[in-house]
This record gives C-alpha cells, sequence and structure tokens, in this order.
DNA sequence: CGAGGCCTTGACCCAGCTCAAATAAGGTGG
DNA sequence: CCACCTTATTTGAGCTGGGTCAAGGCCTCG
C-alpha cells in the first residue's frame, strides 16, 4: 500500500470512466477498459500545441475529452489544407491501426483540449480477439468514409453560404428548441478550411447567410431564431435530405 | 452423381478461382471460399444495367472481374454526382457490411462487365469469425478513407487539366516504359463528372493538357510520350508526391 | 443513309480567389 | 486599468476558372 497508489489509481479510474463514455468502446468490457487505462494517459493541451506531424510514425489513438484538433496537411504551395476538425466524442489516429505508420497528416490543438492517447497496439490487439469490437471500428470507418462522399458531393454543389449553413447544422444536432444559440468552437480562419475556402470568402458568405435567414452572429457566438429556415436555405441543393446522416 | 453436377460445380470452380485472386481474401482458406462460392454468382451485365439504386436495401457484395461500373448519386436538382467509379479488381457494397440496409448510391454498369456478387451475410460472418480477415477488410475501408481525403484535397487545390493529368497517371501506374498508351475507360462524360467537372469542361481541360504536356488524344486513346512531364504538370499543386497513394 | 448521342467550340456570366487596406479584438506588460 | 502590439475579421476592387447556354461537327449504329 505505497501512498503513490491511492492518487495514480485515482487518476486511471478517472481515465477508465471517461473510456467507457466513448462509443467505440461500447462492446467492450470494463476489465478491457481497465486494461487500456493502465496504459492510457489524460492530458490538457494548450492551443497551439502539436500533437503530430504529417509524414512522422506514430504509436496513439486519441480522444478528444473537450476543445478542438485540426487534422492537416500542407501543399507544396505552402497552404494548408484541413482535413478535419474535431471536438468532444470523436477521436483520431485510428489510421494507424491499418499499418499506415506514417501519418498522412498533422494534428494541431486549436482550442485548449483535453486529450486522452492510448497506445496503438493494445487496439490493435483487442481487435484482433474481440470481433465485436472488430466490428464497431469498421463502422466507425465506414461512416467516415460516407461522410466523405458527402463532404464531395458538397464541395461542388452547395455554395459557399450553404457550406456554412450545412456546418451550422451539424452543431446544433442536439439543440431541438428553435431559438437556439452556438459557439463557433474556434478561429474562423480554421472553420473557412475546413470548408474549403478562404477567409474572406467566409466572413462574405456568412453575412450572405445573415440577411438570407435571420441569424444573428456577435464575435464567435451565433443564434438562430428559424432553424427551418436555415434547413430551407442550405439544404436545398443536396442530394439527401435534412438530418442528411444518421 | 446427377449430370448436372459436373457442370455446376465447374461454374462454381471457376468463380472460386476469381475470389482466390482478390486481395481482399488473401487471410481466407480455401474451404472458406468454397463456401462463399456456394452461394456467389458470376453474371455478364451489359452497359446500361442497374445493379441497384440509392435509398435501396441490398443484400450483396459485388467485386468486379472486367468492365467498368460507377456509383452515384443524384441531386435534388436532378444532376449527378459520380461518387466512383470501379473496375478490375474493386469492390462495392461494403458499405452494407456496417449494417447500413439502405444504400447511400446507386451502381450502374458503364461499361459491359463481368461480376460476381456474395450475399453479404456471408462475409459478415467471417469477419465475426476470423479477425485476420476483419483486419484486412477495415484496412480496406481505411485506404478508401484516405482516398477521399486525397481527393477532397484535390478538388480544391488542382485545376481542372490536373485533375485530369492525376486520373491519367492513376490508369498508368503499372506501365513503366516511356510512351504509354492508355485507353480511356469510360464515356468521357462519366470521367469528367467521376472528376467533379462538366463535359464541356473537361474537354477544355483535356485540350490545355495536351498543349501543355504534349501528349496525344485519339478518341478514346491517349498517348503519352513522357510521362515525367504529365508529373510535373499534374502534381506540382499536390500535397504529397507522385505515385501519391500506395 | 439518317437519327441520335457524343464531343467540341464560342460567348457570356458569376462565385470565389487574390491583393490591399482599413478595422476590430485579444493579450501583455507596465 | 491603460496603451500597445499582434492577430483576426471585414471590406473594396478587380480577376479568372469553370459553369451555362447554344450551336455545330462527328461518329455510331440501326
Amino acid at each position: 500500500m505505497n501512498a503513490k497508489f491511492p492518487a495514480m489509481s485515482a487518476s486511471k479510474a478517472v481515465i477508465q470512466n471517461h473510456l467507457r463514455l466513448q462509443p467505440l468502446f461500447k462492446p467492450l468490457r470494463d476489465e478491457t477498459l481497465a486494461g487500456f487505462a493502465e496504459y492510457a494517459a489524460l492530458k490538457a493541451e494548450k492551443k497551439g500545441a502539436v500533437l503530430f506531424s504529417a509524414e512522422t510514425p506514430n504509436e496513439k489513438i486519441y480522444f478528444v475529452l473537450s476543445g478542438w484538433v485540426k487534422l492537416f496537411r500542407e501543399t507544396l504551395a505552402g497552404d494548408e489544407a484541413v482535413v478535419d476538425v474535431l471536438t468532444a466524442g470523436n477521436f483520431f489516429g485510428e489510421i494507424g491501426l491499418s499499418g499506415h505508420d506514417e501519418m498522412p497528416y498533422g494534428a494541431e490543438v486549436v482550442e485548449d483540449a483535453e486529450i486522452i492517447t492510448i497506445p496503438r497496439f493494445l487496439l490493435a490487439e483487442e481487435i484482433m480477439r474481440n470481433s465485436l469490437f472488430g466490428m464497431a471500428v469498421l463502422q466507425n470507418m465506414t461512416r467516415q468514409r460516407l461522410q466523405r462522399d458527402m463532404e464531395i458531393e458538397h464541395r461542388t454543389v452547395q455554395s459557399a453560404p450553404q457550406r456554412i449553413g450545412c456546418f451550422l447544422l451539424k452543431l446544433c444536432r442536439d439543440n431541438t428548441g428553435d431559438p437556439v444559440v452556438l459557439h463557433l468552437p474556434y478561429d474562423k480562419t480554421v472553420v473557412a478550411h475546413r470548408l474549403g475556402m478562404q477567409p474572406e470568402t467566409f466572413s462574405r458568405a456568412l453575412s450572405k447567410l445573415r440577411e438570407e435567414t435571420g441569424l444573428r452572429v456577435r464575435g464567435a457566438t451565433v443564434e438562430i431564431d428559424n432553424v427551418k429556415k436555415l434547413v430551407d436555405y442550405t439544404c436545398s441543393a443536396c442530394s439527401s435530405s435534412f438530418p442528411c446522416e444518421d
């Protein structure tokens, strides 16, 4: 009964609790999660922190508990393409599970974040051992692929204001009551790049969206009085109707 | 020893041989493949055949042995977005493995094709039983996701002529000798949509690419004298260098 | 040989990009 | 709490790649 142990196991217990809440881990038993927690680390990361760089080997899977992280690549011309932006409930680095040692993109914290990392090999082992878990991972990857398909379609079919609308609607997902208040989670420049447009275009498109659908923007806060109006404006160009993904 | 049996088992043997060649099935033993072959069907499909429609439940996985198949969605406006175009060695319908009963897009033969179909449940069972196979499926899906990531980047970073160049380069992949002769596999309209552009734009962009890199086009045949020149022109905008995917 | 479907070309338009400059918004040290 | 510096955001002006519409040309197949 070393004096250090109570503290340590308390911390591990905290991690284990967070892991239990991850949808991906639903098929796992507590003792498995405890095993993960043993090797996992929970860390508070400051805005600007680089978790890993592109073209770099990486051994961990990252679970975002809070804050925002962007995944990005840099083109030869020097400008960045934002692949995705993740927040609470998302994870990344799973690409490594499929034998890609070098990450195809870098990861940077864009809003102070709490992140749990787990060594990749633990998950890989569990996938081999527990086919239910393997299936869960496969389903997750499949969903991501479908989201990418949609994204590609959106980029050619939607106008800039509509893309912003679509982005805002995804943030609404939970809120149902009509006056919705959102906080733009991070730097508007990052949002712009996430949506594949320049910051100037983003600014103008947001103004247009404001006129068109009557939403209000104050700094990083967005208020939507009439969600239906926003849906009508945004989703008219799309091939699937509103709550466009499961 | 019914008279029918020799014929049937010969046909099944043919199918089994095709299945053996699928990279996805590498981790499977012959007896497993034999089991698949028992329920599988090999069919010659004519150009224009619709294999399934979007928003429709589907129970099969499709392996393309020859010819070309396009996967597509239709937008409300009525124009089609080509999600992907597949040929020998590719397969589709795996989305169904992750519990998506309704297909998110339709499949149509765009060039006479031979296709093997396997009931989805057989693969699903095997995934649960054989974790090596499950891992192979996961890796495949992961690769597809990464390809989508690249595609999204390409759409914003590359010009129309560059996108065509990129497309041609992928078709070169095997040929190494410098004078390369390619046959555009299908309808130029389909290629255009696959690349996210209008047929008119495709035509103009192809002319530009011809001037720029000295390749020659005669009907559906493309001759490339200087692959390096094409690479230089095409890949200059990209974030990864030439043979851009494994 | 004719019809319909591709493919190409021309003319014009417009969303979004680029360059440049003016403002706003934070964050920091005093 | 304020002045100052740095980093976002907005706005203006002009450009351009690609879309749209419309008209031929060409090739294929019946």
